[in-house]
DNA sequence: AATGCAGACAACCGCACTCCT
DNA sequence: AAGGAGTGCGGTTGTCTGCAT
C-alpha cells in the first residue's frame, strides 16, 4: 500500500494566490513549520493541493527571497553559470542568496536570453554567434552546409534538419575511387567492391547532433557525429578492424598522468603484434610527441612492433601522449578504412592509404581462400564469412596503414563518452572526409 | 475609451527520483 | 518487492499590466 493521495483534485482551488490565502498559509506554517504539505492545507483552512502551497512558500512566502530586480552581479553570474552549467536552475538560484530557480529562470527567459542574442552571443553555447556559424558551416561536409550553418544559427531548427535529410544518391565505386559528383553529395563510406553507402543517419541521430552543437559545443557535436558514424559500418567490415590497443602501455600514455620523465628525455616503447609503427625522431623532442608521431608515422609492408618514442617537452608542463590509446582505438576504424580524420596532421597520399589497406583486406581473403585464387580486390564484404576475416595482429600478411591523426590540442579533459573522446583533444573535421576521396 | 499586443512573472504540469507503507 | 505518494526540478502556460494604436 501506498500513502494517501495529498489531496482531492476536484476540490482544490487552482490559479493566483489571494492575499487572505497567503495570510492563511503564513500564519500555518509559523505555527506548525513545513513539514508536512500533505496536511499542511487542511491545518491551514486552505483549498488548496499541498503541491501549491509548497510551490506558493518556496518561491514567493519565504522571508528569506528577495523580490526586487536583478542587480549587474547577479545578472552576471546568472550568465556565467549558465554557461557552466546550462538551464541548471536549482544549482544556479543557489549561488544567489535570495533568489528561487523560477525567479532566475523566469529573467532568463524573459530578458537575458533576449539580451545575449542582441550582443551577438548565442544564450545556449555561449559562443559568438559568428564563430558558431564559421565552425558550423566548416565541419559539416555535407552539401549547402553554409545554408546548415545559417539555417541552425537562426535557430531554424527545422529548416537545418530538412537540408540535412535532403536525399543524397547513392554512387558505386570505381576501382575505390569514386566519382566528383558523388564526393560532393556528403559522408561516404569506403566499402571495397560493393555499391558504397551514402551516411544517411536517422533523423533522430540529426536532431542528436543539432541538439548538442547547440546546448553544449560544435566539437562535442563532431564527436558524436563521428561515433554516429562509426555505428554506420557494418558488422561485417567492423569484424576486419584492428584491436584495441594491448594493455601493456605505460600509464602516462594511457592515462594522461605527467611522465615522470626529465626534460627533453626520450624513451622509446615497443608492443609486439600490433600492425601499426611510430617512430619519433630526436630532433622532434620540441614538438608534443603526438605531434611527432604524426609527422613520423610510418607504414610498414609487413606487421611490425609498435614502435612509439616518447617523452616531454621542456619547460611544458603538458601531458605529451596522454590521448595516444584513445585516439589510436577510437580512429582504428576509420583510419584502416582509407579515412582521413582531422585537419592539422600530414596527410598520407590517398593512393597509398587506399592501396595499403586493399593490400590488407587481399591478403585476407587469400588466407582464406585458396593460393590459386585470383587477387581480384572486388570483395563482397557482406557475405564474406567474419570469423576468417577478422583482423589478424602481428599475422604475417597484415598490412595496414594509419593515416593521419589530427590532434587539436594535448590538454587532458574529462568527456562524458566514456573517456574515449575529448572535444578538446580531437578535432574532428568531415570535410577531410570528403576531401579524400576527392 | 476600446482594443491589441508584448513583457513580466506567478503558477501549473509532467517527469524522474526518493521515500514510505 | 511493489506500488503509490512526496519531492525536486525544468518546461510551459496563464494572467496581469503597461503601452501603442
Amino acid at each position: 500500500m501506498g500513502r494517501a493521495p495529498c489531496c482531492e483534485k476536484e476540490s482544490v482551488k487552482r490559479g493566483p494566490w489571494t492575499p487572505e490565502e497567503d495570510a492563511k498559509l503564513l500564519a500555518c506554517i509559523s505555527q506548525h513549520g513545513t513539514g508536512s504539505w500533505r496536511t499542511l492545507p487542511k491545518k491551514a483552512g486552505l483549498q488548496r493541493c499541498g503541491k501549491s502551497c509548497r510551490l506558493r512558500w518556496t518561491n514567493y512566502l519565504r522571508p528569506d527571497l528577495k523580490h526586487g530586480r536583478f542587480s549587474d552581479h547577479e545578472e552576471q553570474m546568472i550568465v556565467k553559470l549558465h554557461a557552466a552549467l546550462g538551464s541548471r536552475w536549482s544549482l544556479i538560484a543557489a549561488q544567489l542568496p535570495g533568489r528561487t530557480d523560477n525567479d532566475v529562470k523566469n529573467y532568463w527567459n524573459t530578458r537575458l536570453k533576449k539580451k545575449l542574442c542582441e550582443m551577438g552571443i548565442d544564450p545556449i553555447t555561449h559562443k559568438p554567434i559568428s564563430q558558431l556559424l564559421a565552425d558550423l558551416a566548416g565541419s559539416i561536409s555535407i552539401p549547402k552546409g553554409g545554408q546548415i550553418a545559417e539555417a541552425a544559427l537562426g535557430c531554424f531548427k527545422d529548416d537545418m534538419l530538412n537540408v540535412l535529410m535532403r536525399k543524397r544518391p547513392d554512387w558505386q565505386l570505381e576501382g575505390c575511387v569514386p566519382s566528383s559528383s558523388a564526393t560532393a553529395s556528403g559522408l561516404h563510406l569506403w566499402e571495397l567492391g560493393m555499391p558504397a553507402q551514402v551516411i544517411s543517419p536517422p533523423k533522430s541521430t540529426l536532431i542528436n547532433i543539432y541538439e548538442t552543437s547547440r546546448q553544449d559545443d560544435v566539437a562535442m557535436s563532431k564527436v558524436d557525429s563521428m561515433m554516429m558514424f562509426k555505428n554506420q559500418i557494418p558488422s561485417t567490415l567492423q569484424s576486419k578492424l584492428p584491436p584495441p590497443l594491448p594493455n601493456n602501455m605505460p600509464s602516462e600514455l594511457l592515462h594522461g598522468t605527467q611522465p615522470l620523465m626529465t626534460d627533453n628525455e626520450k624513451r622509446t616503447l615497443s608492443i609486439s603484434s600490433y600492425p601499426y609503427s611510430f617512430t619519433c625522431q630526436e630532433e622532434d623532442m620540441n614538438k608534443t610527441v603526438m605531434d611527432a608521431i604524426l609527422d613520423n608515422t610510418s607504414f610498414p609492408s609487413d606487421s611490425r612492433p609498435l614502435q612509439i618514442s616518447y617523452g616531454r617537452e621542456a619547460s611544458s608542463s603538458k601531458p605529451t601522449a596522454w590521448m595516444l590509446e584513445s585516439s589510436m582505438e577510437s580512429l582504428a576504424p576509420y583510419t584502416a578504412l582509407g579515412l582521413h580524420v582531422g585537419a592539422a596532421a600530414p596527410q598520407l597520399p590517398q593512393q597509398h592509404q587506399h592501396s595499403l589497406f586493399l593490400n590488407f583486406l587481399q591478403q585476407q581473403q587469400q588466407e582464406e581462400s585458396s593460393p590459386s585464387e585470383s587477387r581480384n580486390t572486388k570483395m563482397q564484404l557482406d557475405s564474406a564469412p567474419d570469423t576468417n576475416m577478422a583482423w589478424s595482429p602481428g599475422g604475417s600478411g597484415s598490412s595496414c596503414s594509419s593515416t593521419s591523426l589530427g590532434m587539436g590540442g594535448n590538454e587532458q579533459t574529462t568527456s562524458s563518452l566514456d573517456g574515449v573522446l575529448s572535444s578538446d583533444a580531437l578535432l574532428w573535421d568531415f570535410s577531410d572526409l570528403s576531401s579524400i576521396i576527392s
